[in-house]
DNA sequence: CAATACCGTGAGAGCGCTCTCACGCCCTCA
DNA sequence: TGAGGGCGTGAGAGCGCTCTCACGGTATTG
């Protein structure tokens, strides 16, 4: 392996180039107060040393380390395959490219760690955190948001907090989106498969439900709730059709119960979207490949991760950011509805 | 907005409890030269100050700064619903969890931002990388290696460089486990679906098929090149059936491109696994869901994802690593074959 | 009992950078 | 011609921490 050759530092380039550690630190902060020549003499001086400039040092004078935490939530390997987590990993890391910001990912799953990161953000290891996702009573974003951290949370808290920042996509209105189109075909049945009743996504789309089915002045149609699984969506499609064995549509608050319902339609001999017409929520990769392919409603993640990321920053910069964000929805028409 | 109030100091502390900064930097390094009680007071001192060590400071005294890179070279949002790349992500986290170790997160798409890597990493802001897939032709890994950075890249790179170390699954094994299965079923005409040449993933499994075959004594089949996409699954298979209208079995060297067989054969009449039985690779979600169900070959990626945190870490401790490592495939048995 | 060892502690020198302040220079203006 | 005002530059004081070194005190040894 080979010897970690001593770095330069600001005094080797200082020194190569006969002029003051201030100079060499003013080129490298672009600053306009030097002239050319020290200027371009500098920076090949640099270029020649191959200087990179230390970033701790740097960064334990201006209290600014230009990197932020991504704090996740989600526990366990069972939810490796998350593709909405992954959605907003990405999306984040590619809001970040060009501004020069680090992104940190933090696994926060228990309560130690979540004191533990609370530590580790006034550590000054990151200017600000996104929290990726809301989960009811959760006390961190107070718990930031009164250290002084700069916060963005992805999804409506359950309550209001205030000074909280944060960027949710409209599930009402996907709610109801997916609803009208259900109305539009002619549906006059319609049951939904809604989510957990603590999430705020999942009683946003319930809500969603039925202001169009009041709307279309259709009557309230029957509701089973799911835990957002595959095998959830099986028992709530069971339940429903038992329940109301005449129901024509019925709308899954996310793909995976869609799936699920799927499952238990064909199961019990009911054509989609013949006799059952099925609209889910979140386009998943599956969603394309179901028999018959899923209608459903697609959130704007790479928008969401980016907002957030940009209200941090601003944030982060000391200006002051306008209050919550709701991003729209889009329905994506398939064959299943 | 709270006002960033004042962080306590080594030095508050330390006056606070009426020793020297050296004493409370030693209680909190966990020196064993502290008396006891000393230590009880600064403990007492330090969380009733809710004092918090500045990483800054720390790192730059120390040259180390406790976290480490994951480098991504997936490009674009096509591929954010990757799911291969979301499970080494938060493998990776995980098993970063209670190291004290942080994972910073680095889309490294295009040259330039390789370039910048390099620099990003010698201004020694993280311990060490992690290179998440290895592409062709890619100089980063010799780039970082040559620098003297602890790098541990994940898949084999397609030529040997010195002083690499690398974790992969063992292909050429998985891809022989998959044939095996066909070969094992009584399949006689079994054809593969190869992923592109340039990747060593692919040919691995490819030299894994003809090993299968062989042993077994079977003359070798028809070989249809792929991209790993569905589609291009779907025209490899449509491929296949043109030269070999007779084949029972099909190997496809990922589960997308088995996914687009299965159509490609559904749309040609055949049935699966009767008339053609068909096995994947890698285990996607979506391969418990396709009509049948996939048959495919699991690869360990959470204890690939340990197995690099491991090994870097013990680089980054200076102490030297055993070669590269491969890690044993799973066969998952399902429905398509 | 003197010599030695060790142990807990404090003083202080940096780590590599930014930033304020002061200084000399040239240019402008009355 | 002298006062004033930039403008480019350098000196030097930290940022908060670790770590070496020295020192007094107690325990151990011949």
């Amino acid at each position: 392996m080979t010897e970690h050759r001593q770095q330069p530092t600001l005094d080797t380039v200082a020194a190569a180039a006969g002029v003051s550690r201030a100079t060499v630190s003013r080129v490298i902060n672009g600053s306009p107060r030097v002239s050319p020549e020290a200027k371009d003499l500098v920076d090949r001086i640099i270029a020649e040393l191959g200087y990179v400039p230390n970033r701790a040092a740097r960064s334990l004078v201006k209290r600014r380390t230009d990197s932020i935490a991504l704090v996740l939530r989600e526990p366990d390997a069972t939810v490796l395959a998350d593709p909405y987590l992954a959605s907003i990993i990405i999306a984040t890391s590619q809001a970040l490219t060009g501004t020069g910001v680090q992104l940190v990912l933090v696994n926060a799953q228990n309560d130690a760690e979540h004191e533990r990161l609370a530590d580790y953000v006034r550590s000054g290891h990151v200017d600000g955190v996104l929290l990726a996702s809301m989960h009811a009573d959760d006390p961190l974003p107070q718990v930031l948001i009164r250290a002084g951290v700069p916060t963005v949370v992805g999804g409506r808290p359950d309550r209001p907090i205030s000074g909280l920042v944060y960027v949710d996509s409209d599930n009402v209105g996907g709610g109801q989106l997916a609803t009208e189109r259900l109305v539009a075909a002619g549906r006059t049945r319609i049951a939904t498969i809604a989510g957990p009743p603590d999430m705020t996504a999942a009683t946003d789309r319930l809500t969603g439900y039925h202001r169009a089915l009041a709307r279309a002045g259709q009557a309230a149609g029957q509701v089973a709730y799911g835990r957002f699984t595959r095998t959830s969506g099986e028992q709530a499609m069971a339940e429903l059709l038992d329940r109301a064995a005449d129901l024509d549509a019925v709308f899954a608050a996310n793909d995976m119960m869609a799936v699920g319902a799927l499952r238990t339609l064909r199961a019990a001999g009911r054509r989609v979207p013949d006799d059952v017409a099925v609209v889910g929520y979140d386009d998943i990769e599956l969603a394309q490949h179901t028999e018959p392919a899923l209608t459903t409603i697609r959130q704007p993640i790479v928008e969401q991760a980016r907002t957030m990321t940009e209200l941090l920053l601003i944030q982060i910069g000391g200006h002051p950011t306008g209050g919550p964000v709701v991003l729209p929805t889009e329905l994506v028409e398939r064959d299943s509805a």
